[in-house]
DNA sequence: ACCAACGTACACCGATCGGTTTCCTCCTGT
DNA sequence: ACAGGAGGAAACCGATCGGTGTACGTTGGT
């Protein structure tokens, strides 16, 4: 193989480590994480770490909206995808069926970490909310291609799906079983959209 | 001896004002709120709350328990209710459009906890589970009445948009506006409930 | 009237919290 | 070769964490 491998190894930034581990912490342990452990996890000193941020609050925000491409794209179906809508969706729910088999799944890192913080103002609850108002545009452009007869109403009924099947997860301890496909399925059958 | 039978309806004993302190202030701050704050404000010592409790996490735990009741009696219609299946599940979903409209709702207190802890073992979480099966115990029980055709289907899917309503109200901000009964309404009618 | 149990007030413990500061090492541009 | 900045290690800060120990009221049963 020819690929490219990097004459220098290129060890992350001080900013990507820490921003790489505090989403995987904040998301695994949740908000409470001390500052001492998500700096040790990152390889980062304390220092550096109030240098890139104003504060712990600010890393959070900024760990989200970087995990947020990437949430993304495991869970949306790529730009160029030319299959119908319903199916286009559906791959959402599919994903997430898988994604709830997981052991490290623990639910939606947004709606965990809006629901941890509580204060809708915080910098990450601002963040959370923008990422499922995206969920929620994608389904609405999917239901409008499909001339669903009510897209607004699908696509939060698409998107309470998706955040319940994601509760049910935490709560139950055990995964979906395609129960997330189903439920987005008669709500796409109901609304018409083949 | 020590509890007879309350002829004059006196101060709650230092149990009951620390659980219902409890149940408030962890619903409303977060588990993480302090020992402290709780004690003061349940007016009771610390040193009672570890003579009642061995731990923050039992009292937490037993808040729980103890608001359980309250809070399906908040959602689900009376024990004696004699509407059909269809409108007794709807009822829930009702009262749930209606509480997201209040300005204290922080989503079903059940689903903050267990998602706020991540253990799934720890007592509280233990304590959310078992309410939660008796919400999808009810839906079950209402829609083997009615006669549907995949009644654990059902009443877990009716669990699922009962959750992300909760979820929805928490990271968006603002009330339902009927969307849950919406919802619950498509999934009845799809299971031939009526 | 007395005593024991109950409950409060409060000091105290080690650990950890978010955040700041100091010091020193290492790497890089010139 | 050298200056200077970036960044790590760790001490340090006051506050708070969960939890305990002690001492002082208050109350009810006999």
């Amino acid at each position: 193989m020819t690929t490219s491998a990097p004459r220098t190894p290129a060890r992350p930034t001080p900013r990507e480590r820490l921003l790489d581990a505090a989403a995987g912490l904040f998301y695994r342990d949740g908000v409470n994480i001390g500052v001492d452990a998500l700096c040790k996890a990152a390889g980062v000193s304390k220092r550096s770490m109030y240098q890139l941020f104003g504060s712990k609050d600010e890393v959070l925000a900024a760990s989200l909206e970087r995990s947020g491409p990437g949430y993304q794209a495991l869970l949306l179906p790529p730009a160029d995808d030319s299959r119908p809508p319903r199916a286009q969706v559906l791959h959402v729910f599919e994903r997430l069926d898988q994604l709830s088999a997981g052991p490290e799944y623990q639910g939606c890192p947004f709606v965990s970490t809006a629901t941890e913080l509580k204060d809708p103002d915080h910098p990450a609850s601002v963040v959370a909310r923008g990422f499922k108002q995206q969920l929620t545009a994608f389904f609405h452009a999917q239901a409008a291609r499909a001339g669903a007869s009510d897209p607004e109403t699908l696509a939060r009924q698409l998107t309470i799906v998706f955040d319940g099947a994601g509760a049910r997860t935490v709560v139950q301890g055990h995964p979906l079983d395609g129960l997330a496909t189903a439920t987005a399925t008669v709500l796409l059958d109901a609304a018409g959209v083949v």
